[in-house]
DNA sequence: TGCCAGGCCCTCTTTAGGGCCTT
C-alpha cells in the first residue's frame, strides 16, 4: 500500500501513551512511564521512553497489567525528571493519544506539578476510528491494529509500543481520509475536526475537503 | 496500601442511563 500522506514538518505530531499507577490523578495516581514517537511526513523520526518512579510501590495488578515492576522503578528518575525531559521532546507540536482524555489528564497533572505547560493541540485516534473505522469489532487499540493489519511485534500496555501502533493507526486514518478526498495532504486540524464532529458532520467535512 | 474517574457516544434521550476506553 502507498503512502498519500504528505504531512509538512509543520504539521509533525508526537503519539504519546502513558503507564500509571491507575486511572486518575485526582486520586493520588502517577505516571510511571511515557513512550512517544515523533511522526514528520508520515514517518517515524524520533522516539521517547522512559521510566519513572512514581514514589510509591505500583500494585499487583498494574505490575500484572503493564509488565512493569516494582523493582524496575527502583532505580527510574523520579516523575519530575522525566517529565522535564520530555515536556522538551515535545515542544509546541501537536499531540496524540489513543483514548486521549486518559493521557491529557497525566499529561496536565505531571506537567502542573514541575510548572509546565504545552502549546499543541490534543487529538485523540480513538474518537477518529470511531469515525473512520465503523466496521471494527470494538475501539481498542489492540483490535483496531489488528483490523488494519499492522504487523504486531512488540507488547501492548508498554508506552513505546502502545504509541508506535496508536501513530500507525492515525496513519492508517489519515491514508483513508486522503483516498477518500482525493487529496494528498490530511491537515491536523482536519483529523481534529473529524474526532469531534457529530455523526452527521463527518461526511460533510469530508466532502468540504475533497477535491 | 488500596481505593478510585471521566469524557464521549448511543438510545428505549435531552428532567437519563449505560457502555466504551484508558491504567
Amino acid at each position: 500500500m502507498t503512502n498519500a500522506i504528505t504531512n509538512t514538518p509543520a504539521d509533525t505530531l508526537v503519539v504519546l501513551d502513558f503507564e500509571t499507577t491507575g486511572l486518575s490523578p485526582e486520586y493520588g495516581d502517577r505516571a510511571i512511564e511515557i513512550g512517544a514517537v515523533k511522526i514528520v511526513d508520515g514517518k517515524f523520526v524520533e522516539r521517547f521512553q522512559k521510566l519513572m518512579n512514581p514514589g510509591f510501590a505500583i500494585s499487583g495488578f498494574i505490575a500484572e497489567y503493564t509488565g512493569i515492576t516494582n523493582a524496575m522503578l527502583r532505580d527510574a528518575a523520579p516523575c519530575r525528571e522525566v517529565m522535564s525531559e520530555f515536556h522538551e521532546f515535545i515542544g509546541n507540536h501537536n499531540l496524540v493519544a489513543h483514548n486521549a482524555s486518559f493521557d491529557r489528564k497525566f499529561l496536565d497533572s505531571e506537567f502542573s506539578k514541575i510548572s509546565k505547560s504545552y502549546a499543541g493541540s490534543f487529538s485523540c485516534s480513538m474518537l477518529l476510528s470511531r469515525r473512520m473505522i465503523q466496521d471494527a469489532k470494538n475501539h481498542k487499540l489492540e483490535t483496531l491494529v489488528r483490523h488494519l493489519n499492522l504487523k504486531v511485534e512488540g507488547t501492548f500496555h508498554r508506552a513505546l509500543y502502545d504509541a508506535e501502533m496508536a501513530g500507525k493507526v492515525w496513519l492508517a486514518m489519515l491514508e483513508q481520509i486522503s483516498i477518500q478526498t482525493e487529496r494528498g495532504k490530511v491537515p491536523f486540524d482536519l483529523a481534529n475536526k473529524l474526532c469531534k464532529a457529530s455523526k452527521g458532520k463527518v461526511n460533510a467535512l469530508l466532502q468540504a475537503h475533497a477535491r
